[in-house]
DNA sequence: GGTACTCACCTTAGCTGC
DNA sequence: GACCGCAGCTAAGGTGAG
């Protein structure tokens, strides 16, 4: 989609369009999440500080977000790629790939298809979006972003909308390309990488594929060559696990006490083990992640003997992690997840069975399935952990609900 | 000086068991 | 018992994506 969240945005308040909109974090902490193309030409774009896209283009009308409404928006259409294959493999709220090999002969070619669905997508939605048509799922990405509408100082261009590349023609799409355009290379590997002399894929193609593994790593320097040359046999991946579930939180203010850490690892704890029981499963390591006010970061993690689903226990586990840290110099973000994923009903160990801790963790976790059961129906502020109550009140942890940073102002 | 959130994957290092 | 090589696991940090 172009500018998803701006467009989303846009269709309850028409007025702004053709004006510069920024949606994102409004605080002093905060995040830009999309920007329209009209504030682009001012050098804004998604995940600059939301201050210096103020100081860049001060004119431009700035939205808070709503991730709830962005999650329906792309159920829409998402139901709109169903109706032209099964086989979708979502890659955010506003991006999928979709194999629709097996539709050709019922819908047409892909480019027909890929016409097709951007019409029943503004039809029905009234937003643009972009497609790009190719034989592997990185050749798709890169051309849905040669689609798209771009944005310079001089104005505005409108995208083509679809752009297809066809067999054989891989490698003269790909290889004029800069090379921070291939998937894989963010600001790290880019350095490393023009260290080399490299600056598009032609280069990158051109190199002995040792040299790029002595560079990036052997993994890495490995699949990069490959795209390179156009090699990406990934298919579409239709039901991919999920492999960790996480919260973390950047605070309005620095926290400096265990205390305050303790109420907020609470909530956070809460977050992440109500979304686990609503998968229905449990959980055996968990992480702890502390980002201090100079932005020094530091994870911390453990595994217990078998999983766990409720808050209690994932606080039991995590406490002394944070116990360890000294907060005194001021945190900014806390975060915590739980991967290692299992049924927290089976696989007790002999140390539950000696401590007698598996009736205690039972009942926890029957305590907190009513919480889930008590918030289903009367939403989800209405009730939660005593401990994680603060002088704001009780403010639930929700996938996505401060998406972009704090609120304007806190404390 | 400023820099969100969520998830995936990789690398490196250390430990343990065989 | 000490040592080596290997595999497997865990922890911590880094990188990248959208």
């Amino acid at each position: 989609m172009d500018a998803f969240y701006v467009s989303v945005e846009l269709r309850r308040r028409p007025d702004l369009r053709g004006k510069p909109v920024v949606v994102g974090g409004t605080g002093s902490r905060g995040v830009i999440a999309a920007a329209s193309y009209e504030a682009r030409r001012f050098g804004v774009y998604s995940a600059m500080p939301s201050t210096t896209a103020r100081r860049l283009c001060p004119h431009a009308v700035f939205l808070p977000g709503d991730h709830e409404l962005y999650a329906q928006v792309s159920t829409q259409v998402h139901e709109i790629f169903q109706s032209v294959t099964p086989f979708i493999e979502p890659l955010a709220l506003d991006e999928a790939f979709l194999d629709v090999s097996g539709s050709i002969r019922l819908l047409g070619s892909g480019a027909q298809i890929a016409h097709h669905l951007r019409e029943q997508v503004w039809q029905q939605l009234q937003l643009r979006c972009s497609v790009g048509v190719a034989p592997s799922k990185f050749l798709a990405k890169l051309a849905s972003v040669a689609a798209k509408p771009t944005a310079s100082p001089a104005g505005v261009l409108p995208g083509k909308g679809v752009v297809e590349v066809l067999p054989g023609e891989e490698l003269a799409f790909l290889h004029p390309l800069p090379v921070k355009a291939l998937w894989g290379v963010g600001p790290a590997t880019l350095e490393r990488l023009s260290r080399l002399g490299v600056h598009t894929v032609r280069d990158l193609a051109e190199l002995d594929e040792a040299a790029i593994v002595a560079a990036v790593g052997k993994a890495h320097g490995q699949h990069l060559h490959r795209l390179a040359w156009a090699v990406d046999e990934r298919p579409v991946e239709v039901d991919r696990a999920m492999k960790s579930i996480g919260h973390e939180e950047t605070f309005a203010t620095d926290r400096h006490t265990h205390e305050e850490l303790h109420q907020e690892l609470v909530r956070l704890a809460d977050g992440v083990a109500s979304r686990m029981r609503a998968q229905g499963t449990g959980a055996r390591t968990f992480s702890l992640k502390v980002r201090f006010a100079g932005f020094h970061t530091i994870t911390r993690a453990t595994t217990l003997a078998s999983p766990v689903a409720s808050a209690h226990a994932i606080v039991k586990a995590v406490e002394p992690l944070l116990e360890a840290v000294d907060p005194t110099p001021g945190v900014r973000l806390l975060g915590v997840s739980a991967s290692g994923f299992g049924d927290p009903a089976e696989q007790l160990t002999l140390d539950d069975l000696l401590e007698g801790s598996p009736s205690e963790q039972h009942e926890w976790q029957a305590a907190e399935e009513t919480i889930d059961a008590i918030r289903s129906r009367f939403g989800s502020g209405a009730i939660g952990p005593a401990s994680a109550v603060g002088d704001r009140g009780l403010r639930l942890v929700r996938r996505g609900a401060q998406q972009w940073g704090p609120d304007q102002q806190p404390s």
